[in-house]
Order: structure tokens, then sequence, then C-alpha cells
DNA sequence: TCCATCAGTAAGTACTTACTTACGACGGTA
DNA sequence: TACCGTCGTAAGTAAGTACTTACTGATGGA
């Protein structure tokens, strides 16, 4: 069977690509990872250059994701607070799982506007605007839930970037805990006030 | 003097390595940038290694930057929300002036143990030191100062690397002055709470 | 059984990489 | 005039780059 062939070279691909960047990762070290000889083009039998490669790869790990805030209404009785907790406990979860595409996305494809445009439709604007809906339903008609979401999206991102950048832990050496208590804390205050 | 040349070859290297990043920036570019003939090894009289060029880049560049919040404190007689916009556009302001520095850290520094820490300790935590400080000054002592500095300072951090990441705008589409409002108001209601 | 297709390899393409060596032009000092 | 260290260049090194070409063995359908 080829296609586990060919899967594989997308998984450690990727995997490369995030560690190493895309520049510092060759076609042999792939070839190599996924169990071809490396420096024979095996690679080309699947894809037709490292670009092309790079494109499936992202495109599929985006494609075969599931929505991040599936029904999150159900539990709407539960306190303001609470929901937010969990919502931002799931997004770094999601963060962590998509490790290698946030890599990438940050570190390689400023000059690659296709996968740029994908991206920001197909996973960004998706979950800013399901965020969006559940602020609007726990919060008042007052309430900017547009810039808020956005705010609450962009602090979570860069806490996980920063503690990934640096090897493990936030440059601040601020907890966890602490870090998306607080953050939850300032959003309701908000959204109490434009009840 | 060598010095002109020692200088032109630093300035011209940052801004490769920010455009292109360090591993897609080869010595050739730089000397070429620098008004030396390019593949010559000119660039070698002055310092012996790619490596050692960019962390003496990244060094030079932070040593020989002034104080974020110099004196915040004369005008702290103006109302909360009105110093949190100043020090945010302050912020974003030198997000932009420091745009390669910003751009090489989340790039290419993830594996260059030395600079992380220079970096987190020579500009990171002193700016976080002085917006906590302030912050302080303006909430009451229940305020967990430290964790709603660094909120700010993520929040910011990543409102500026999306919207360079992604050309100029951030493509959640939330216009500046919304985002620093809501931030702002978001931050101003908490501390008005732990009064 | 024949045969076409597929997947992988060996070897090589032309080119780029970081870095080195030998040398000449230059300015200052003796 | 003789000498010295500095700065840049020409020309190279060995290794690595993405990608190609020609080929081999296996597979599966007619």
């Amino acid at each position: 069977m080829s296609s586990g062939t060919r899967d594989r070279i997308v998984t450690e691909a990727m995997r490369l690509f995030g560690e190493n960047g895309f520049a510092g990762t060759s076609i042999a070290q792939i070839e190599a990872a996924a169990g071809l000889t490396p420096g024979s083009g095996g690679l080309y039998r699947h894809f037709p250059s490292k670009e092309a490669l790079l494109s499936t790869g992202i495109r599929e790990r985006i494609e075969s994701r599931n929505e991040l805030l599936p029904s999150m209404s159900p539990s709407s009785d539960a306190p303001t607070e609470a929901v937010l907790l969990k919502v931002a406990q799931l997004g770094l979860q999601r963060l962590d799982d998509e490790r290698d595409v946030n890599r990438i996305l940050v570190r390689d494809l400023a000059s690659a506007p296709e996968l740029l445009g994908f991206i920001r439709d197909a996973e960004i604007r998706t979950n800013h605007q399901a965020l969006v809906t559940l602020l609007r339903a726990l919060g008042g008609p007052q309430l900017d839930a547009e810039a808020l979401a956005a705010i609450l999206i962009d602090a979570i991102s860069h806490y996980w970037l920063l503690r990934d950048v640096f090897g493990g832990e936030h440059p601040l050496a601020v907890p966890q805990q602490r870090y998306l208590t607080t953050l939850v804390d300032m959003a309701a205050h908000l959204m109490g006030d434009k009840q």
C-alpha cells in the first residue's frame, strides 16, 4: 500500500517543519524520517515539490479537525466564569494538539498568501465566530463581543506561544491557573457591566 | 574606517534575518546588502560565524534601547483608562520599532538558550516589571498585578504579531482602536473592583 | 503469461551553503 | 625607505540543496 508511505511523509514532514522550520528541513531529512532512503528522490513519487508537501500537510491537519466549541450552550446555566475558564483551557489544549501547524504559521507562512487565507478562514475566524456567539449569549447587547473574543484568543495564544518558544516556561513565570483566572475575571467583569 | 562596514553588516543582517529568517538568509546576501562583494568572505573579517553575527545584532539592538515606561507617574492624576491606553499604544509602537528582533525571537531562537535568556531578562521582564509597578499604583492591593500585566502584554503582542504575519491586517479584522479600548476597559473594570 | 503501472533506489544534475586561504592595496609608524 | 597590521577581494573548499533521470522489482489485471 503506497498511501501508508505518503501519510508517513506528511506526518514526519509536519513534525520536522515544526521543529526545525521549513527552510531548516531538507528533503533528505524527511525521506529518512519516513523510512525512505535519504537523497533518493523517493518523496517526489508522492509530492511534486517541498512547497506542495507543506501545503498538503497544513490543509489536511486543519480539515481533519473537529469544532473547538461543539455545543457549549447546554451548560449555559453554569456561571460565566466557569464557562469561560473551560473554553480557555480547551483553547490551550487545541494549541498544544496542533503545535506544529501553529509554529509553522508564525515562522514560515508570512510569504504564503494562499495558506494564510486558508488558515484564517478555516480555523481562526471559525473559532472566533463560535466564541463571539457564546459571549453574546452570556453578555448583554452593549458588549463588543468581537473585540473581547479577539482579546481572549490573542492572550491565550501568546501565552502558549511564549511558553513554547521559551522551552516550556512562560518568560514572565505567571502560572497558568493564575493567568487564566485573571483573564476570565476581566472578561466577566466587563460582561457583567454591559449587561 | 572599518567600524562603518561592521555596523552596516549588523544593520543589514538584522533586516534580512527579520524578512527572510535566519536559515533563509545567506552570508552572500548580507555581504551584498552591506556593500561588500557577495561570496567573498569579507564578512568574516568582522564576525567569526553567522551565529555570532546574529547574537551580536540582537544584543546591540536590545542594549541600545531606552526604557519603555520612563516616568509614567507624573501624569498619574489622569484617569486609569487614559493612562493604560497610552501605555498600550506605546507598546504597539515599540513592537513596530523592533520588528526584526521580535520576528527573529518567535521564528529562530527556540534553540538558542543564551539569547532567549538575555531577551527574557533584558527586555521582557523589564517591561513587565515596569507595568506591574504602574498597575499597583493605579489599582488596589488585592489586584494580581503580575497576571494582569502579563495578559495586557500578551494580548497586545499577539495582536501585533498576527497583524505582522498576515501582511498588515489582523485576521480577525478588529480595528486597533476598538481592540485597545476594549482591552483597557477590561483592565480598568478589574482594577476598579479590587480597589 | 504477458504487460503496464507503481514505488522505491542509485546516481547524478546544477547550484548554493558557510567558511577558508592567499594575496594585494592601504595608512600609519619607524 | 622599510615595515606592519587592517580591510577587502578572488578563488577556492567540502558539504549540502532541491530535484531529475534511468532503472529495478513487485503487483495486479487481461
